[in-house]
DNA sequence: CTATAACTCTCAA
DNA sequence: CTAACGTTGAGAGTTATAG
């Protein structure tokens, strides 16, 4: 078995500048919700020095001396050019895992003849033509080693024009290129954990390789052992073609400005609870314990700082939008206090269950009726979610997020498509 | 005491 | 111009609690 790991490149940005070609060649940056911090950046920006996850406002002299360009984020571009990306890919093999939004694996038995190289050559290409999108693709024996593949090609390490293939390489070809690259580089791999092996000696990629899996196993932890075996070409890490449902759905998000006044929150947790539900019904479960958190800004540690949730169990699982919000504002109550600017709220839906399978309420004849749900959920898929909301939603939601450098849906919505004069 | 629930930490994109 | 630092989810391991 060998898998394909192919990669979106700096993926954000390469969707923006599709229909933005005045971007080519510029550094560019796009900026995470409420235009916080930097989640994506083009090759000059991080020529430049740009940090991943550096907070914009810090660096918006730099970036105004160097003609840097900052973009909020405009996920529905970004999630409609991934559907169709995936859609290209997936016609590559019988065998896909959409990982992430710019990520997937190709499950790849039984293409051992084909020459795989030019195999995803043929991919990059068609990509590129089709949807003016760069990526990259690594091939390999397991998923682990796909991914540093994938990273090799990337940097231009291995591997030739976006393509690198490690089954194609010798050993001693693969033993020299892993003494080169940081064991952090690797999937699983984070700060902790590659702080840890330092300590032990073990630096490189090739220096772990050849670490003993059962001591590791013993000194950090069974996800490392299963790493080591991954990246001797031992498969651990099974495909996952249809994604599992969610056992947490969350929802949360910061404030375009701060909120200090319980009526506003109430409008907020009220919104993300609707979202949460939805995606809930979307996959067919229901909820049995509902969490709303209400917290202050923690990069402000000289002013007041509060922060607290709630947990709230239900008599009965449900998917109903309404009575999931009036336990998520029930809980906010229990939880508010005056006089904090409050700069972020969330809910979370746990303890889910499939619909159908749930225990009934023994002390309540009240049944939810799914039918109000039902037709809820398709006027908002015809007129845009929140075209028919709950009232405890608000009206103004002075409190949402601010996207200030917003591109255009340029896929998603006619009436954003620039007219050509 | 054991089994499970609840919580914390780490990682990832 | 102001003031200003993301979101979501999984899994492992640890601690608390119930019986």
């Amino acid at each position: 078995m060998s898998f394909a790991l192919i990669d979106g490149n700096n993926f954000f940005v390469s969707c923006e500048r599709v229909f933005n070609p005045r971007l080519e060649a510029k550094p560019v940056v796009v900026l995470s919700n409420n235009d916080g911090c930097v989640v994506a950046r083009s090759a000059e920006a991080r020529m430049l020095g740009i940090k991943m996850c550096a907070p914009w406002f810090q660096m918006r002299n730099f970036a105004r001396q160097h003609g840097i360009i900052a973009l909020s984020s405009n996920y529905e571009l970004y999630a409609d050019m991934s559907n169709r990306l995936m859609t290209v890919l997936g016609e590559y093999s019988p065998q896909q895992e959409i990982y992430s939004i710019d990520e997937c694996f190709l499950g790849l038995g039984g293409f051992e003849h084909f020459d795989l190289v030019a195999y995803g050559q043929r991919m990059r290409r068609q990509v590129r033509q089709w949807l003016g999108l760069p990526i990259c693709i690594g091939i390999a024996a397991t998923k682990t080693l796909a991914k540093l593949a994938n990273h090799c090609a990337k940097k231009n390490l291995a591997g030739e024009e976006g393509v690198c293939d490690f089954i194609r390489m010798t050993e001693s070809e693969r033993s020299g290129l892993f003494s080169t690259i940081d064991s952090g580089e690797i999937w699983g791999v984070g700060k902790q954990l590659r702080e840890g092996l330092r300590r032990r000696g073990i630096v490189s990629v090739e220096n772990l390789r050849r670490a003993d899996a059962k001591t590791l196993r013993r000194e950090f932890s069974v996800v490392l052992e299963r790493t080591v075996m991954e990246l001797n070409g031992v498969p651990c890490l099974g495909f996952e073609e249809t994604p599992p449902n969610k056992q947490q759905i969350i929802s949360s998000r910061s404030f375009g400005s701060y909120v200090h006044e319980l009526p506003e929150l109430r409008e907020a947790v009220a919104s993300y609870m609707a979202r949460a539900a939805a995606r809930l019904r979307q996959q067919g479960s229901l909820a049995r314990m509902v969490q709303v958190s209400i917290r202050t800004n923690p990069h402000q540690p000289e002013h007041p700082q509060y922060q607290k949730e709630l947990s709230v169990p239900l008599s009965a699982a449900t998917d109903d939008s309404l009575r999931l919000i009036r336990a998520a504002l029930w809980a906010l109550e229990r939880i508010y206090r005056p006089g904090f600017a409050y700069q972020k709220a969330g809910v979370a839906l746990l303890d889910i269950t499939q619909a159908g399978t749930f225990q009934q309420d023994f002390f309540s004849n009240k049944r939810d009726d799914p039918r109000l749900m039902a037709a809820m959920d398709r006027i908002n898929a015809i007129w845009g979610s929140g075209t028919l909301r709950s009232a405890a939603e608000g009206i103004d939601q002075r409190w949402r997020m601010k996207r200030e450098k917003m591109s255009p849906g340029y896929t998603t919505r006619w009436s954003d498509i620039p007219r050509v004069h």
